[in-house]
DNA sequence: ACTTAACCGAGACGGTACGTCGTGTCTTAAG
DNA sequence: CTTAAGACACGACGTACCGTCTCGGTTAAGT
C-alpha cells in the first residue's frame, strides 16, 4: 500500500495505522457504513482524530486502504498472490469456478459490507469511484481478459471479440444483481450467465 | 405519485410539494447529492423544514419522488406512455435502438445526477434500494423480458432462454460502465453488447 | 438585561438561558475560569452548544450577564435597588461603612471568582473590559460620586476636588490588594484608607 | 535570571532562550496574549516545542521571564542600577516626577501589552499572580515605601501613617485606571493623585 | 581525542475544546 | 388552523493547541 497523504511518513505510528484500518472495518460491518464516523473511528482504535486527519483526506479512504489491507491479507494467507485465473483448458469450466468462488466472496459478510460501502461511495465521490475501480475492480477483470486471451488462442472464443468487454458479459450481471439487490445470486445464476454469454441468446 | 407517509393528504399543498422537487432536483445537479441538505431544499423552495419531514421520511425519498416526477412528465411529453420497446421482427436491432436511447439518457447531465445519487444512496440502505429499483429499474427491465419473450416466439433466441437472465447480459454491462465509470459508453459499446449476447462468445 | 447578540430574541428559551447562567456561575466557581469552557457549560446546563453560540459571542460574556443577573437577583432580595449610599451627615463614617460592606462581598466566594475572571479577561480583551467597566464597576463608582458631591456641599469635602478622581484613592487600593493580593483586605485597612484619603498623609 | 526549572542547565543553549524570550514578546505585541501560543513562539524562535517545555512550566512563566529581561535590559541601558526614587527635598515633586515617568512607560506598548497580560495572567492563576507581584510590582512599591519613610523623617509626612499603605493612595488609582481603562492617564492626573493624597479631600 | 549523555530541531502522537453544520423535533407568530 | 420561520438538543465535523513522546544530529564534558 503507497501512501498517497501530505506528510513524509518516516515516523509514522505502524500500530495506529493498524488499529485504525481495525476499527473502521469492524465499524463499517456492525453499524454499517452510514453510522461509522471518523470519531467512531478514532475511539475504539484509541487514537486521536488528527491521527486519522493527518493521514487520509476522508472515511472512505481509510476504509478503502483497511479493505485493500484486508484483501491482500486474506491472499497471501490463501497463498495465491500473484493470482491468476486457471487454465484447464476449458474455459466455461474455468470461468464457472471462478464465479463461484467470487460469489462466496460476495456472501461473506466481511467483505460485503466495505466493498458495498465504497462502491457506493464512489458512485458519488468520482474521484474516489476511479480509485476505487483501479485498485480493487479493475486487476480483477484483467484476469478475466488474460484468460480470454489464451481462450482465443486456444479457439475456444472468437478471435474478434474484445476480451474487456466480453468479461462484462458475465461479470456486470452479477455485480449488479449484487450491489442493487436485483435478483438472487449464486453458483447456479454465474453458470447460467457463463453458458449464456459464451454461446449466445440466438439459436444455433 | 403515491404518497408514502402518515398524515391525511388531503390538506397538502401541491405547491410545496412542487417547489420541493424543483429545489430538490436543482441542488443536486449543482452541487450534487453529498451537499445537498434538507435545509438547502427548504430555503429556496420557501418552504419550512417541517412540511419536508411531514411528508417525505428522508433527503432520498425526496428525491426518488421529484426524479420520478421528472421521469413521467418526460415521457408524458414524448407522447410514449406506456411505452414498449419496438417490435420490427429483427430483436439485435430494436435491441440496439432502445439502448442507444437509454444511453443518451444516460448522457443527459439532468438525468445522470439524481439517478447516480439514487443508486449510491440505495446501495447503502437496503431498503431504500429495494424502492429505487422496484419503482426505476424493474419497469425498464420488464419490456426487455416482453420484447425477448416475443423474439422467442419469433423463434430469434433459444426457447430455454430465460429472459429475465438474458437481458442482463446487454444491460448490467451498460450500467456498471455508466455507475462505476469502468469504460465509454456509447451507441457502438452498446451494439457490441447486443451482437455478443445474441450470438455468443464462442466461436460456431 | 439587554440582550446584544444577532437573532430576534421573541422566541428564546428562557428555560436555556437561566440554566447557562447557573451552569456557568457553578463552575466558575468550583473548577476556575480556564478549567470552564463551553462544552463544560452547555452539558450540565442540558443545552446544545449551538444555543450558547447562538446568543452569546463568548464564554466570557456568558459569564458577565450570568453574573450581572446574579448581582442585580441579590440587590432586588436586599430590596435596595436602586441603592444610595446613605447619607448621615459624616462623610467618613458613610464611607467606611460602605467600604466595610464592600470588603465583606470581595470575600464571598460566590461573587470573587467571577467578578476576578471578568476582570482577568477584561484586561486582555478591551472591548470585553469596557463592558464590564460600564456594567458591573463604574456604577458603583457613581454611588461615591454623589455621596461625595453631597458632602462637597456640607462642607466636609473641598470644594475643587474633583469627585471622580477622589474616590479612586480609597476605592482603587482595595480593588488592587484584592485583585493582586498585594496585601490583606480587612475592614481596617478600608477604615485607614478613608482616614487617610480624607485628610491626606502630609501633616496639618 | 534563576533557572527555575528541572533539568541540569549547563548544556542549555543561551540562543535558544533569547530566541524564545524575543519570539514571545514579538507575538505578544503582535497578535495578542490570547492568541500567542507555545507552538506560535516556537516556530519563528526556531526552538522545538519541547525546548520550551523542558526549561518553562507555561506560557505564561515564558513571557515573565522575557518581560524581566527587558525590563532590566531597559534599565541597564538607561544606567539607573539600581535605582531610588530621587529626594530633592520635595517629597510631591518627586513623586509627581517619577508617577510622569512610570505614566510614559506604561503608555510604551511594548511594555503595555506583556505587562497587561500577565497582570491578567495572574488575576486567574494566584501562583503566577505572586510571582508577577513579587518579582514585578513590590520592587517598584519599596521605592516609594523608602522615599515616603525619608519624608516622614524630614517632616513632610505624618509619622503615624504606614508608607505601604500610603503609597497605594496614588499608585493604585493609576494602576486601575490603565488596567481597566477607568479613565485617561496623563501627568496631569497623576499630579492630582499626589496633590489629593498628600493633602487629603477634606478642608484643612 | 574520544566517548557519551544531554540538549537540540522536528514533528507525530493521544487528547480536549473549539466553533460550525446539519438533523429531526418543537414552538411561535402571522396570515 | 395551517404554515414559514426558526430555536432547540444533539451529534459529528475538521481545526488548533496542548503536553508527551520519539527520532536523528549536534555539542560540550569528562575521561
Amino acid at each position: 500500500m503507497v501512501d498517497t497523504s501530505a506528510p513524509e511518513a518516516t515516523r509514522r505510528s505502524e500500530r495506529a495505522r493498524r488499529a485504525i484500518h481495525e476499527a473502521a472495518l469492524a465499524l463499517v460491518a456492525e453499524a454499517g457504513y452510514r453510522k461509522t464516523t471518523i470519531e467512531g473511528i478514532a475511539a475504539p482504535a484509541g487514537v486521536g482524530k488528527q491521527t486519522i486527519y493527518r493521514w487520509w483526506p476522508s472515511k472512505a479512504e481509510v476504509l478503502l486502504e483497511a479493505f485493500l489491507d484486508l484483501v491482500e491479507q486474506h491472499a497471501r494467507q490463501a497463498r495465491n498472490v500473484p493470482y491468476e485465473i486457471p487454465d484447464t483448458g476449458d474455459v466455461a469450466a474455468d470461468l464457472k469456478a471462478v464465479l463461484r468462488a467470487t460469489v462466496d466472496q460476495l456472501l461473506d459478510p466481511r467483505f460485503a459490507a466495505p466493498s458495498r460501502a465504497l462502491a457506493a461511495e464512489g458512485l458519488v465521490d468520482e474521484q474516489l469511484g476511479r480509485r476505487v475501480v483501479a485498485t480493487l475492480l479493475e486487476p480483477q477483470l484483467q484476469l478475466y481478459v488474460r484468460r480470454l486471451r489464451a481462450a482465443q488462442q486456444a479457439g475456444q472464443v472468437r478471435a474478434d471479440v474484445d476480451p474487456r468487454i466480453a468479461l462484462e458479459l458475465f461479470v456486470s450481471p452479477l455485480a449488479q444483481r449484487w450491489l442493487q439487490h436485483t435478483g438472487p445470486v449464486s453458483h447456479a445464476y454465474t453458470d447460467t450467465l457463463v453458458d449464456y454469454a459464451l454461446h449466445g441468446l440466438a439459436p444455433r
